[in-house]
RNA sequence: CGGAGUGUAGCUCAGCCUGGUAGAGUGCUUGCUUCGGGAGCAAGAGGCCGCGGGUUCGAGUCCCGCCACUCCGACCA
């Protein structure tokens, strides 16, 4: 039996329930509020709605010039892969067989009852997969494109949206279909491509702790978790406010594994025909869920700056409607001035009341907002409040300075967010001792990740049962502790 | 795919047990007063009550079947 409804107006927070209260309904009702995605008809499958998006595309803008500082190239490949391809790695094929989707047809026609149905006529002589990744069809490409050591190494990028039929989906976190960029990359030895593997590692740490402001774990998968195919999977961890982990990028030193399925060979200066080693790297829209669930509060999203759709919001006040396009007037020039200093912005030039345009803010998590009403233009001064910090740190800004006074507000924000998170991330780590510890910890409901010695957990029975039990999983070995050392949580 | 739950107004839900004219809050529209951390009053629009069948004079309500979604697991970027 549910609860009568809540009247928004008289909570105490703009998202009910709130984070203590049910931390996945808050997380679902944050993405309403903020107007980022929604459901689609379609099973499993979100819409990202253009706020939502927007947060993507900027994703996108940073994190591609980020891969092209590394020399990597954009290319696009096949939706459709051919059964036969995909079934060439058979540990590979083992990890995604029960979540592909297949196409096995090519016309539709009607049927004795008239029904719309995939025409019998037109069964395809070799079904397709709708690519749940693409190590296959690039590798084929690879093969083709790979002569000489001169054409190594070749560092091939492609955004684009992958399915895997998954059991359960959650916007952003796991949808049947999902954006991401996929990096596959071909080297002519084993010690490149490990390095290479762990460079993109690296970029993608750089890319979630200073741009989204999320702070992660480096390290290693234990071979159980590791992709499909690869002899080494690293990934960087992140902690969600309720204590669970995401598993927020990976990238994959995939050995000889692809090269042999695919022949990926070159001829090396020594005269010979060698086999190429090649590493993958992904990360995906799943990540949008994470920045949310490790920013946002109980009034809604957190956006940091430097991936918000708009860093600030320009919030007309109008009191007398005489002084109306006085004040439009005045936005204007204001919001002129921060875009030639290249700061988004946005005014809400809707008729709403004050009170509603703050709150339709803050629930975006619009990271600056900037107040201007009969009295800012009378005093020359801009009322600035950050949502961070909330009413308590508005501060006013004599207009003259206030592009430059913005721009330190929201490069301090995206510390301070950064900051906030890694502290709190160390909060949820607790070094343990034994399986005993893992045991009554996760017994206790306790919420969090915890810190023990790999050789602890390795083959374990005892171990095993827990995870099975508590639903934990080994998240990474920690490149802090070279591999000694597991970090063990439950995760999304 | 296992377990639990829910489908009724744009949204959140009541009504079902005990069959009898379709409800509330919020949102939306209009008007007036308001307006700087969720305003007030008044009027109004808005529903194949998930789909199909059955019982009945009569079904949102009872019975049978199906579908969808959500949550908890297993799977996973």
């Amino acid at each position: 039996m549910a609860e009568p409804a809540k009247n928004l107006k008289n909570a105490k927070t703009a998202i009910t329930p709130t984070r203590e209260e049910n931390f996945p309904e808050w997380y679902q009702n944050v993405i309403k509020a903020a107007d980022m995605a929604e459901n689609a008809p379609v099973r499993g499958c979100m819409i990202i709605k253009p706020y939502g998006f927007s947060v993507w595309e900027n994703i996108q803008k940073h994190f591609d010039r980020m891969i092209k500082a590394e020399e990597v190239q954009n290319a696009y490949f096949p939706l459709l892969i051919p059964l036969s391809y995909i079934a060439r790695e058979a540990e590979h094929i083992e990890g995604f067989a029960k979540e592909c989707a297949v196409v096995t047809h090519h016309r539709l026609s009607k049927n004795e009852k008239g029904e719309l149905a995939a025409d019998p006529a037109s069964i395809l002589t070799e079904p397709m997969i709708i690519r749940p990744t693409s190590e296959t069809i690039i590798g084929e490409s690879m093969h083709n494109w790979v002569q000489s050591y001169r054409d190594l190494p070749l560092k091939l990028n492609q955004w684009c949206n992958v399915m895997r039929w998954e059991m359960r989906p959650r916007v952003f976190l796991r949808t049947t279909e999902f954006l991401w960029q996929e990096g596959h990359n071909a080297f002519a030895t084993a010690e490149e491509a490990d390095r290479d593997a762990r460079r993109m590692l690296e970029v993608y740490r750089d890319f979630i702790e200073n741009y989204l402001a999320v702070p992660v774990i480096a390290g290693s998968k234990t071979p159980e978790e590791r992709f499909p195919g690869a002899i080494e999977t690293y990934t960087v961890e992140a902690f969600m406010q309720d204590g669970k982990a995401l598993q927020s990028a990976t990238s994959h030193n995939l050995g000889q594994t692809f090269a042999k399925s695919s022949d990926i060979k070159y001829l090396d200066k020594d005269g010979t025909q060698k086999l190429a080693w090649t590493t993958s790297w992904g990360m995906s829209t799943r990540t949008i869920g994470g920045l949310i669930m490790v920013h946002g509060d109980d009034d809604g999203m957190i956006m940091p700056p430097r991936v918000a759709p708009h860093q600030v919001a320009i919030l007309p006040f109008v009191k007398d409607d005489a002084d109306k396009a006085n004040i439009l007037e005045f936005c204007e020039k204001i919001q002129k001035e921060l875009r030639s200093k290249d700061i988004s912005v946005q005014t809400d030039k809707s008729d709403a009341r004050s009170s509603d345009k703050m709150w339709a803010a803050i629930k975006k998590g619009v990271p600056v907002r900037l107040e201007v009403g009969a009295r800012e233009i009378a005093e020359g001064q801009l009322t600035l409040t950050r949502r961070d910090l909330g009413k308590d740190g508005k501060v006013k800004v004599p207009v003259a300075e206030c592009a430059a006074k913005i721009a330190a507000a929201l490069e301090q924000m995206q510390k301070d967010l950064l900051a906030n998170a890694r502290k709190r991330l160390q909060s949820q780590i607790t070094d343990v001792k034994s399986l005993k510890d893992v045991r009554d910890y996760f017994a206790a409901e306790k919420q969090g990740g915890l810190k023990l010695d790999y050789s602890l957990v390795k083959g374990s029975e005892e171990f095993a049962a827990i995870k099975q039990e508590y639903a934990v999983t080994t998240r990474c070995l920690p490149f802090e502790d070279n591999g000694q050392k597991v970090i063990v949580a439950k995760a999304y």
